[in-house]
DNA sequence: TTCATAGTTCGATCATAATCGAACCATCGA
DNA sequence: TCGATGGTTCGATTATGATCGAACTATGAA
């Protein structure tokens, strides 16, 4: 009998496998359906309905009814940063899945963590904006500059259309892979749709990966340059 | 059969009432034995002996022999983030605890994150810290300036001394109840272990709660104005 | 030695929850 | 209106793991 945060109930929400798969396959930012996310934990239906019920019921995820689909997405930016963390947790102490595959790479390199990029890249990104200045730190959160909203209107973007009083313009996430931050958050999620638009990059389907092609890259190693 | 980071093994270990428990006191920073947690989980001592071999399997836990007793600890910071983290994913999504007794302003006030201040106060001296100059942003971690290491030196803590090549001298920590970072790593350590030298606090007995006498919260203001 | 305390291991029991077949509800297309 | 598809609910089964008594090991004290 004890007060406080329960972390036990968010744990054995995430601690079975069927939900952890579905869970994970949340992180890749698109909303799935039932039957999809059924597929992609390797349950029936109807057990996936029903893991799916206690994720919405534990604030996990959440649905959206359209047309005799429904599709389910993680619920907000918190549950992804909080995946993201026990992903590098569990990297760091070994726990990993059985077959390690070619896709490591490349999940390493540029993945979408829920909405946003992350690896390499997304680090890169991160620490680009934030060493000219156009992120910094108002008063413990991270804001966008003057010259950073600049900066973003001229990558093609509005930053005032950005702004919604009920989710942070920019937000740091720390990286499983890297184990350094990489911008989440609105601006976050505006700069990679951004980056799909350009056509510098494509999501690989059914993975986290996001493939630049070779001139993609360049450009973003142009917009986003490492020093 | 997926590759990636497997988070249903930390979940599950962290979703069991009796684990959850047991990590949660851990989170006093205080190394326990197997006895004392066990009585904090509510479980016999056979059955925590289990619990607590699956947790430091899991590499959520370390043990420390000494004597016939083994105390137990978590396996580091690493560990304590990912448990703050988890609080605070279970607050905003209002996973509480049955009874939210009188210590719950005490726990928002100041508290001990595993080895760290968080807290409002926890709160106050990282933004404090960081508006003086006295942390600042290095290529994406969190440095130490110049300006910063005298100010610890005038503290009465020996800057160079804390520095270990295995830990972060200087890491951010989100706070569950603030939504806001406070310091971790060995810096953050090394503060909270002086302000408890110094007198101006003290922990309360078997809680997280870090108790100021008024003396010591009046000198902790002035060492770390809020602006 | 011998006894006491701290902790682990084993084995049996028990409770919980995951699973799926089957039936049911909702939406779409014709 | 009718079938077809997507999804939920119900009920029975099953598997997993939490639990604790009992036996065992290890350290310390006398």
């Amino acid at each position: 009998m004890k007060d406080g945060p329960d972390i036990a109930l968010l744990g054995a929400l995430i601690g079975n496998p069927a939900r952890a798969n579905m869970l994970t396959a949340l992180m890749s930012g698109k909303a799935l359906t039932a039957s999809e996310l059924a597929a992609e934990a390797g349950v029936t239906l109807q057990t996936a309905s029903t893991h799916l019920a206690k994720l919405e019921h534990g604030g996990l995820v959440r649905q959206r009814k359209q047309g005799r689909h429904r599709y389910f997405a993680l619920a907000d930016d918190d549950v992804g940063g909080l995946l993201e963390g026990m992903m590098g947790l569990a990297v760091r102490k070994g726990h990993l899945r059985a077959r390690t595959g070619p896709r490591d790479p490349a999940l390493r390199k540029a993945r979408v963590c829920y909405n946003h990029l992350a690896g390499e890249l997304g680090v890169r990104l991160f620490d680009s904006l934030r060493r000219r200045g156009f992120l910094a730190d108002d008063d413990g959160a991270l804001a966008l500059t003057a010259a950073g909203a600049d900066f973003v209107r001229d990558f093609g973007l509005d930053p005032d259309a950005l702004r919604d009083p009920r989710r942070a313009l920019c937000r740091p996430c720390l990286d499983w892979s890297a184990r350094r931050s990489h911008l989440a958050g609105a601006l976050g999620t505006a700069l990679l749709d951004r980056i799909y638009d350009l056509g510098w990059a494509r999501r690989q389907e059914g993975t986290r990966v996001v493939d630049f092609t070779r001139r993609g890259e360049a450009a973003f190693n142009a917009a986003f340059p490492a020093d």
